[in-house]
DNA sequence: CTAGATTTGTGAAATCTTTCACAATACCCG
DNA sequence: CGGGTATTGTGAAAGATTTCACAAATCTAG
């Protein structure tokens, strides 16, 4: 497959969304005009989006809002379930344990993960969490298609040498570092103090 | 001010994670290679990061630690603090007042608001959850620079025309819908699905 | 069946971002 | 002080992404 843009990528996520809502309104077809004023960009750069997976509607009518979700769905490769690990049963572990979204787009928290002694053994939305030292076998016995790491900074690049080393291919970081990892394996990070200097810099630059 | 691209930005603001780093270490000077190895990025793309704010280090020796430090907080407009409104007292309110970084950066939380009754008063990390209804109010008495949404999705938006119609231009947003706002007004959208979804996309097509 | 109204899909153009490559400068050492 | 080495700053080239603009397709109404 030709090398997609990341951003093509996120707006496609997008496009779901609205797409789902849309759906949920009864709305049977949508153009591309429509998906566009919904999300902040332009008709034209919907359609090249959706032109690199394929043509999708019908040209004078628009897009079969059924349709157009369960390609995107496809190519999103949102039509199975993911094992995910979480490693670091903090505060922010704690609030992406109950966050529905999670589940409700197939990914599965099968495992929590924590070094701190007094946290082991604690229940979490039905899970219990484990001792940091389990992580090797459980992954052997149970392997999980993507980590999730909330530990502290100076513990995320030795959690993600060990994922990695598990055969993890897929990594949603919060720690507020940066993670090095080899090329074939995706790290995502979600870096607060990042958004908050882009805040500080756009509130200072006007 | 030329634009310049959000990218840049962001990689400013790593950098100066990174000198921080460098600057604890007791590295007195450091190269555009050296930082551009620490973060991933090319020694090229250092210097025409830097070279849009101005030309900062020694040709031969490099850049001075200290001073571009300095500078990078001046150009990302950290040399204040920022009074922030939450709104929403749920899970990730609670992990987001509790993260030090925050306040470490000059973020300072003035208050927080949410609509449930029972979550009223509570007291959190020294603060007293208010009352959504008194978020007008308070806002008109000691108005704030930056407003942390943190929602439901079906309640941000209107929160964030309240905040807007108060004057606040600058929102982080962590409800995962795309906020509407006036062009004055910089939201960044921290969307939790989002990231999942182009870790799965990422997983899908390898 | 034809004319008119829509709206897609997509090359080409425009714009934006990154990388290249090298002159200019600064330090170091003998 | 002069030659050697390191490293910046920056135009220009290359590459990536977005926008333009229009032919092709489809529908609707008469």
């Amino acid at each position: 497959m030709r090398k997609i843009a990341e951003s093509t990528v996120r707006r496609l996520s997008l496009y779901l969304r609205f797409l789902e809502e849309f759906e949920e309104q009864g709305m049977e077809t949508v153009s591309s005009e429509a998906l566009a004023a919904r999300g902040g960009t332009t008709s034209a750069q919907v359609r090249k989006d959706l032109s690199f997976f394929g043509s999708f509607g019908k040209r004078g009518l628009g897009y079969s809002v059924a349709e157009l979700v369960r390609r995107l769905r496809e190519i999103l490769g949102l039509g199975r379930t993911y094992r995910v690990a979480m490693i670091g049963a903090g505060k922010i572990g704690s609030a992406l344990v109950q966050y529905r979204g999670f589940r409700q787009r197939g990914f599965e928290i099968v495992a929590i993960f924590d070094a701190d002694a007094t946290k082991v053994g604690r229940n979490w939305n039905g899970l219990s969490v484990r001792d940091v030292k389990e992580l090797e076998g459980e992954l052997r016995r149970q392997p999980v298609d993507i980590a999730v790491i909330v530990t502290p900074a100076d513990a995320a690049q030795a959690v993600a040498d060990k994922v990695v080393s598990l055969g993890v291919k897929a990594i949603l970081n919060f720690a507020p570092i940066q993670l090095i990892v080899p090329d074939d394996v995706v790290v995502k990070t979600v870096n607060l103090a990042l958004e908050l200097e882009t805040l500080s810099y756009a509130l200072t630059n006007r």
